[in-house]
DNA sequence: ACATTTCTGGACCGACCAGTCCGAAAGGCC
DNA sequence: GGCCTTTCGGACTGGTCGGTCCAGAAATGT
């Protein structure tokens, strides 16, 4: 809620003459993908993602150019934040650091709204090659983190189990949209993971 | 293609007195199936669903009420179809029938489009309850055909494991719309076998 | 204080949206 | 043939969409 006005304005480096602004282009992007995270890209109209940001229809289009752009920067914002999150659970995990980013990848943040990034691959990715781009992308770096992780020394060999583990706490996903109780969820990964091996 | 006049005309029995239809309404239901699964809901619009059912706007209504009905009765439909088609497959299989059946939910008609109930449930189930109960129920009888190849004596034993495989099978679907390669899902799924043991 | 630069709110645009309506057409029945 | 019922095509409606534009306000350097 609070705009620093000597905050970066990525878009002019330095203070130069003029109005600066007054909002804070990372808040906003922020504000946006929370916007897109829960209706979808088509379903998200501008009135709504220019109240939820907190700026005039022109500063939006001056500052991000095209709902489309807005869109592509908010899903390339997810991608590293979740990436990194998920670097972060496999590095600090208590137990088996794969229970911690199955578990991880299966509770996004979003709860009900499930992982944005598989949303817009659903929603989008047929149709928008730049979307699958950014969708293949991330899955990748996702199958990497589990090799990393199941094998430090030789990860590319285990590359395929790496991709089996992601897609099936990707799988879980649809169940907890569809409104599945989350202990069912659980069971499902902990049965899942009892049959598997380290 | 070939319409009828004396085929089964649903909301009026026999021939009654008036014109006559002179469209299948089961053929334009399954026409807009194929429009919904390939645009899901809200990018479809009347214009494009009434030209691929082949009937202006007001047989449309007359016939199926409403944009939302119609896209009710289409996902019944596919979810049908779609769970007979499985069972086929599990009761026909040469070889494992749940590799069959893992095979055939990763690879649905679609292709590139995927399943159109997960395609769904990601798109509106957590703001539609009534698609949400469609698609849990739709992935609770997926389960259930899985239980019941997995242990015929005692299916519910086994029902966290079926969800398990089910999961997977659907966690596969992103990797697809994605643009994965479809050998490297192959390969995939058939690591996830090892990983999975019946 | 002034000139310069950029921001802001809101009016505005053409396109498209889902849904309605009406006159014309096409049958069965007498 | 005339009548009644139902469907047909397509014009039309009010509303919303993404995007543009402008007049005025605001904040800087000098």
């Amino acid at each position: 809620m609070a705009h620093s006005k000597t905050q970066s304005q990525a878009g002019r480096q330095v203070a130069g003459p003029g109005r600066p602004r007054n909002f804070d282009e990372a808040a906003a992007l922020e504000q946006a993908l929370l916007v897109f995270w829960k209706n979808g890209y088509e379903a998200t109209s501008l009135d709504e993602l220019t109240k939820a940001m907190g700026l005039s229809r022109s500063s939006f289009y001056a500052a991000f150019g095209s709902k489309q752009a807005l869109f592509l920067r908010a899903l390339e914002h997810y991608s590293e934040n979740g990436l990194q999150n998920l670097r972060d659970v496999a590095g600090s995990a208590v137990g088996s650091p794969v229970d911690a980013m199955m578990h991880a990848l299966s509770n996004p943040d979003g709860g009900k709204q499930g992982c944005m990034l598989v949303n817009c691959i659903t929603e989008l990715a047929p149709h928008d090659e730049e979307v699958a781009a950014i969708g293949r992308r991330h899955l990748e770096k996702i199958e990497e983190i589990f090799a990393r992780v199941l094998d430090p020394a030789n990860p590319e060999t285990v590359r395929d189990k790496a991709r089996a583990y992601s897609s099936l706490a990707i799988g879980t996903l649809a169940l907890r949209k569809a409104g599945y109780p989350a202990e069912r969820i659980a069971e499902t990964l902990k049965q899942a993971r009892e049959i598997l091996p380290a």
